[in-house]
DNA sequence: CCCCTCACCTGATCGC
DNA sequence: TGCGATCAGGTGAGGG
């Protein structure tokens, strides 16, 4: 999304703002007057990401130098952002920015949520602890880098599996240790690294889980290019079109077929209120490696 | 302080 | 055709 939105937008001014859902403002401090009047003029940056977050700093108005805001955007379960041209209409717009580029003329952006889950924002830009000449919004800055980030740091990451007294997928799953990874990235990258979600983390050998922490990074490398993962319309880039990473899962969805591996059948069980997908045979909870 | 559960929401689909 | 049950890819406040 944030690759499709790039040429497209960069260096577009927002003329136009209209919220037809409030409730899609969750994370935006203010009601939509405010939303409405921070972001309209304003000229678009380079589009941004961490992990699921996304963001579009924001030029600073003329008259108020040195803001340093963005436009947040969360899509939560079931958020799109859809590029289109000014009569394209979208069912289920909760917010729509239409957009004035020297290029490209009069774009339209849609952001459609079904669940509402997802959300819009403006905020402010905070330096980031790590790198403090980069910055991100403030409703980001807990947010860990994600595996593909340069920055992100594998040997922190290997010590917090260490400390925390969780199992692996809720490792995998929270957004403070390592950001991106959903249900669908953590099942998958579980089955490539023969990982049971349920293995406490402290119990996983250092070998295993910098394993772990590549096939993570291999499911995001073989997603991204294929435009993420589409199970229906629901699911779409920028330009409305379906990915393909879907085609390329091995576990997700797939209880009942044989494991690619080792043929046998790949189950699904409730976790942490939503589907584990596993092969009963290739992922088991392993007796812990002793570390002092 | 850390970890986990649950609330937050709507719409599509399926079985009866 | 209609109705109720079920399901869905995330996050974070608050309780234990």
């Amino acid at each position: 999304m944030r690759a499709g939105l790039e040429p497209a937008i960069t260096g577009a001014t927002a003329t136009s703002v209209t919220v037809f859902d409030e409730r899609s403002l969750r994370r935006h401090d203010g009601p939509s007057e405010d939303f409405i009047d921070r972001l309209s003029g304003r000229v678009f940056q380079t589009p941004q990401r961490r992990g699921k977050f996304l963001w579009i700093p924001l030029d600073d108005p003329a008259d108020v130098p040195g803001h340093g805001e963005a436009l947040v955007a969360h899509l939560g379960m079931s958020g799109q952002v859809l590029l289109r041209d000014r009569s394209t209409d979208d069912r289920l717009t909760r917010i729509r920015i239409e957009l004035d580029h020297p290029d490209h003329g009069a774009l339209r952006l849609n952001f459609v949520d079904q669940r509402i889950f997802g959300s819009m924002s403006i905020d402010s830009m905070l330096p980031t602890d790590d790198q403090p000449h980069l910055l991100v919004p403030s409703q980001v800055a807990h947010i860990a880098r994600d595996p593909l980030d340069p920055f992100f740091d594998d040997a922190k990451f290997l010590r917090a599996l260490k400390v925390k007294r969780t199992t692996v997928k809720r490792a995998l799953l929270d957004q403070t240790l390592v950001s991106g990874i959903g249900n669908i990235y953590a099942d998958e990258a579980l089955w490539a690294a023969q990982v049971h979600y349920n293995q406490p983390t402290e119990t996983l050998s250092r070998a295993k889980a910098i394993m772990l922490l590549a096939e993570v990074r291999a499911v995001f490398a073989k997603a991204l290019a294929e435009g993420g993962t589409s199970f229906d319309a629901q699911y779409l880039n920028v330009n409305g079109e379906s990915g393909y990473f879907a085609h390329s899962l091995n576990v997700y969805g797939q209880q009942g077929k044989a494991c690619p591996r080792c043929g046998r059948e790949v189950v699904r069980e409730q976790f942490m209120n939503r589907g584990s997908h596993f092969c009963g045979f290739c992922q088991r909870v392993r007796a812990g490696s002793q570390s002092v």
